[in-house]
DNA sequence: TTAATGGTTACGGTTTGCCGTAAAAAAATG
DNA sequence: CATTTTTTTACGGCAAACCGTAACCATTAA
């Protein structure tokens, strides 16, 4: 049974429309928030008063506005919360649509549902909602799909390094020595060459920039 | 005198929430749609019946979900709407934050007011809705700061083509032969390394990897 | 220990990109 | 129309990137 919840969405109208849905939803105690700082104490207060909250409902991204903030976005606050009360459930309500961050919000975050600002989300979060009731996990199937879709090329760490260097406007025969400082191993100006080739080829692309346009828009860089 | 008007937003939170607004407003007629097609089409029969709308409430982007339609984003829908209606107010509230997309749409499409779907939207919304209600536009300050700051580069529609043509595979000296195709001048290999080599200095890159991060980042490409 | 395997590195030839100079063409000026 | 200025182009030398081959080295199995 969940009667006990809290929005963290900085998002005026977005907060307030998943207020309106709660409500509808019957739900007893509602709160919401606009900084992830003031959900964090909410939730750290109600946990002293033997109260706790049963759902965090939170947006992923969250703007800075000049006023100090300790935690800066949802991925942080999710880690925090759960740091406070591993047993709460939580609902990511985001417009994120990259394969690789939803997927490690389920994996690495082990977040209890995900609900896109998309289309039919207001359907989406009743239907999460009922899941989440029943101690469910909510696993949308858009999002299956979407991540079925995604060219899963599988980028190593590796991969990823060499591609942020380049878009940070390293050559690449100045990249072995950034990587041997660093003690990564490989380092060698032929297996980065090496790497790039294969990675190109099998994205079937012919340049470096379509790799790291490629990479900006999956949310790897 | 605004008092009737049509929202047209695919996501059904955030059309949800515009319309409660607009109930606080005390607007008499307030209609809402969720495809730009539909919104298009109530606007010619309000037109015909002549009881046309005072205002549009429009998102940017609207995501294909397999239905046909032939509006497929906002840009579009507010083109066609002002050859239909040349005089209803407009009304764009959108995510968009890249200064380049908001800068044209207050230049190229002549919107009366953007509000951007952030942390005091609500409240913005209403300003706005005040300001339009007298005919006035609403050009939000926090706009015209993102805008001031944001490094004005002045690419020309030569650069932006020869960007592009980079981040989609083409090599440099492949370009020459594509703008000769199609009369755009000027043409030559020379010409093409000289105004990469300008740009890339005149932002402090040393790299096309960066060229094309950054105009993926500023809405360029 | 030896042999085999898979990944890493070194190296060389070729292509592409980079950048300066100077000629040619186009545009602006008197 | 002639002359100056600016833009565009052609070319060449050099650096970086690309790509194949072969050597090297670590790990594992025989």
């Amino acid at each position: 049974m969940i009667d006990k919840i809290i929005i963290a969405e900085d998002q005026e109208s977005a907060n307030l429309s998943v207020q309106k849905i709660m409500e509808e939803l019957q739900i007893s105690q509602s709160d919401h928030v606009f900084y992830c700082d003031d959900a964090l104490n909410k939730i750290k207060a109600a946990g002293q008063q033997g109260r706790p909250y049963d759902l965090l409902i939170t947006d992923l991204s969250f703007e800075a506005d000049g006023t100090n903030q300790q935690i800066r976005n949802g991925f942080e606050l999710i880690r925090s919360v759960r740091a406070l009360q591993p047993g709460i459930q939580v609902l990511v309500f985001s417009g994120e649509h990259r394969p690789v961050i939803i997927d490690s919000l389920y994996e690495e975050y082990e977040v209890d549902a995900y609900v896109r600002k998309a289309r039919h989300d207001v359907q989406e979060l009743k239907c999460a909602f009922d899941a989440l009731s029943k101690q469910q996990r909510y696993y949308p199937r858009a999002i299956a799909q979407l991540i079925k879709q995604s060219n899963t090329y599988e980028f190593t760490e590796f991969d990823i390094n060499i591609i942020r260097l380049l878009s940070q406007g390293y050559q690449q025969n100045e990249i072995p020595a950034y990587l041997r400082q660093r003690n990564i191993r490989p380092s060698s100006l032929s297996t980065i060459e090496k790497r790039l080739n294969q990675i190109r080829e099998e994205l079937g692309f012919t340049k470096n920039e379509q790799l790291v346009l490629f990479c900006k828009e999956a949310g790897i860089l």
